[in-house]
DNA sequence: TCGAAAAGATGACAATTATCATGAATTATT
DNA sequence: AATAATTCATGATAATTGTCATCTTTTCGA
């Protein structure tokens, strides 16, 4: 029965490419993305509006989406990629935040506080984004309880999130932080072929997202390295030994 | 012109305590501190709902709202006093999140995204709240967009108040970060007449806001008074210099 | 494909912060 | 008011983390 349904899936999502074309593919009404994040709580009408009005950009490593202070004119939903939101610190330093992918909404709290954004957003990998103009989602938060609903769930599980990076940042270790990072990546992410992680990000990118001086980070690589804990290969990192790592996470 | 104004608003509190009986000013509907929570956005009817059903509480120093865990049936609204919001680490020490004072609201996050709620309240000074049981706030928010868009908001601004969190806590030292905290506690919570903190707070807790030990932090503490930039007296503790500590805080 | 630029790696050292121990001061309890 | 229990304070020391310098490797553009 389960597998029936596995298949029945499979199925309904080759069918749909395969009958669209490309143009057709791209409306909001029939992206898969969607199945992720709020937008999946409009109805058909108001998905129509959003998909008239939004603009689809690719955008290439290292490419910014925008910028902490920009004002934000709309929202933005990641179709492809990973992009790192950022902010600058007093001293000079960017903190890595949060890192949004596939289904992933960014900028959605500066268009609601209608604040300018607190955040940067660059791109780690090649993406593939659509940008939506905050009049639609605008309109439909305050038509749609529904929606609203949606985008208040969603952003309570980023508050807590949030919480628990607090609590990482502040009562662990450097070495603790890293190991985590790579767990969650590899859980997020995924693998290669070869064990290497999917996502890539620079010495310094880690570093940036668990706090800590891009030195620090890289001696803390080359620690795990030697204790079999992970393998590199340029700037590719893979988890050799994952309970290894676990157990440093949970301070043994 | 202000200085009327201010008498003015004065004039009315009173007028309000005076011509009605405890009963009545305990309603919602007449309740000073709706002003600053998104309890605002509801329609009179919908707050004599909210207030048939709440109950006030008076909590002491000490005591605890809820554990990290627990099942919240409904929300917290703060009328007087301060509550810690802090979440245990496995290293088994307390990060304190937050300090929830007159006005604001605890437990949405949980009852909105319908999950044990991730954080522990406890009292650091007598506290009055009003217990909301969650019905009356869930149906109002499938109801009432206006309402929904008001929490969004809060959580919105909640969620930046955590990233900038998260970046003093990765890129500040444990100096900085206390000398953030008092300045913090003069702006939001006032001195006394003989100019000490109004919310005073232990060591310890002082040291679970800023994520340090205990003894880092009265360390910190004695070298701040040798320097001339707050005064103690038993646990309270005073802002003398607000600019030394500003300048530490940006890091000269 | 060569060479410059960027990123990664490591040593030496300094600064920051945690931990353990111990004593003084304050607060709570009977 | 006396005593117990917390909380505050400080020294000694160790562990962690940051900074600066230098070298190697990788990446990228002309």
């Amino acid at each position: 029965m389960s597998s029936f349904r596995y298949f029945y899936t499979i199925f309904r999502v080759e069918q749909i490419d395969y009958f669209m074309d490309e143009a057709e593919q791209n409306r909001c009404e029939n992206c898969i993305v969607r199945q992720f994040n709020s937008l999946r709580a409009m109805s058909k009408a108001e998905l129509k509006k959003v998909s008239d009005s939004k603009v689809t950009k690719k955008i290439k490593k290292g490419e910014a989406l925008f910028e902490e202070g920009d004002k934000l004119d709309g929202v933005f939903c990641v179709r492809e990629g990973v992009s790192k939101l950022s902010k600058l610190s007093s001293n000079g330093k960017d903190q890595i935040i949060k890192l949004a992918s596939k289904g992933e909404v960014m900028g959605q709290r500066s268009v609601i506080a209608e604040e300018y954004t607190n955040l940067s957003a660059v791109a780690v990998s090649d993406m593939e984004v659509c940008f939506i103009p905050k009049d639609s989602i605008v309109h439909t938060l305050s038509k749609n309880p529904d929606f609203a609903i949606e985008v208040l769930r969603h952003m309570a599980h980023d508050l807590k999130e949030a919480d628990d990076v607090i609590v990482n940042m502040s009562q662990k270790t450097v070495k603790q932080r890293i190991a985590e990072a790579f767990v969650y990546l590899k859980n997020n992410y995924g693998e290669d072929d070869q064990g290497f992680l999917k996502l890539t990000l620079s010495r310094e990118d880690i570093a940036n997202v668990v706090g800590t001086a891009t030195e620090s980070a890289i001696r803390i690589i080359s620690e795990f390295k030697k204790k079999g804990m992970i393998k590199t290969s340029g700037k590719k990192i893979g988890v050799l030994n994952e309970k290894l790592l676990q157990d440093l996470i949970e301070g043994f």
